[in-house]
DNA sequence: ACCTGAACACCGTTCAAGT
DNA sequence: ACCTGAACACCGTTCAAGT
């Protein structure tokens, strides 16, 4: 045969590999090797139909932010809209936490998380917020959900208690490996609450007083 | 001579150095061979003070968090020491943003990280917070400043204003990087505000009412 | 157009050998 | 006790060669 029917990889099915590697082994066990042999080919194929590793990273963590949930900027008001993206943000990213310390250090180019942010920014600004407010509530609760997601907090007390012998309130710390997703998902919860509720006197204080209704272009 | 007098390396000066080349270059940027060099030996000789790669990070990180001050928790109320330890919390890791995201998986085993949690944890139970909610109370707080530090929100928006033509919200995101480090510290602030609000709220409805001021042992 | 083998300059880590 | 050279099994990436 002169050429083969079709390719053997897509950009699709190495994003796809690339994700199932990560979440299964972490990030630091994907080597272009491993995963081009996931694949059934050799390493190089791989810059075929990326340039760089890290083009193959952007492309997992754009594909773990497409799957984020920005939908209630349309429907609700701006303070439950915001906490229904921040709950739909952080179980994207749980459930793929190997991926968080890549994923969180900025949108950069990718372009779901671009849609993202605009769509939080202009649902903020369109809710009577100030642009530069805006800007400073769509951070803030990225910096909250991407913490969160970034690596339990649960997970990271080591399960051995002699550990803790020293430190007199950690008595009870190498429990909180085994009850880790009520910890994490509790303390989520807790401090979205607040989070949200802080905003909103904010809100009351310096937004909705202040301007008329129709301030906003 | 039969031996140096002295040993070319220390564990204290292996970190130093680690930490400033991390500082300089990133964490991935960061070789045995390299931070080696930079200390005048071979790379193999690294291997007499620490077991591995990962033990030298580990102490390179527990250096950055003993920096943290977490003595408001004797001196201020509730809420008032969780802001200052939140304020100096984010000051030492935006002091050396490239550590953050090996730092923010956890406390592990690293003494400072544990002195810390013991300090946070003990300081909110003995005003009265319930041990639960004290452990997701300490554990939002991380969540948020670990994300606040793993990556300034503003500097991940490229400085390309193409990039942002097909998002009508974004227009001015490519002026983000300009204004880094205002914009990321007013998200802080902002963000950190709203918290405290809330969870003092939460305090009032929960706590204060509810046990009479000796109920903690 | 897409996959491969060989090669390059790197890694983290081990270990016998030196002083 | 501590540093070194050589070696091992890996990396990401390039490139000429194949079909």
């Amino acid at each position: 045969m002169p050429r083969p029917r079709q390719a053997l990889l897509s950009r699709e099915r190495i994003v796809t590999t690339a994700l199932a590697l990560i979440d299964a082994d972490g990030l630091a066990a994907l080597s272009t090797r491993r995963l081009a042999a996931a694949l059934g080919v050799q390493g190089p194929s791989l810059y075929n139909h990326f340039a760089t590793k890290d083009e193959i990273l952007d492309a997992v963590a754009d594909s773990v932010t497409a799957t984020v949930d920005v939908s209630a900027f349309g429907r609700y008001d701006w303070c439950e809209a915001l906490r229904r993206w921040a709950v739909s943000y952080r179980a994207a990213l749980a459930a793929h936490p190997n991926i968080v310390p890549y994923l969180a250090q900025g949108p950069g180019r990718r372009p779901a998380a671009l849609a993202m942010a605009d769509a939080v920014y202009g649902g903020l600004v369109r809710a009577g917020w100030p642009p530069a407010r805006a800007t400073h509530i769509g951070a803030a609760l990225r910096y909250y959900v991407a913490g969160s997601a970034l690596g339990s907090f649960a997970r990271g007390f080591v399960e051995d208690p002699a550990l803790y012998a020293a430190h007199p309130h950690l008595s009870q710390a190498h429990r909180l490996a085994g009850h880790q997703r009520s910890v994490d998902e509790g303390a989520f919860v807790l401090g979205l609450d607040a989070l949200l509720h802080g905003l909103a006197a904010e809100y009351e204080r310096t937004v909705a007083g202040l301007e008329p209704a129709t301030a906003r272009e």
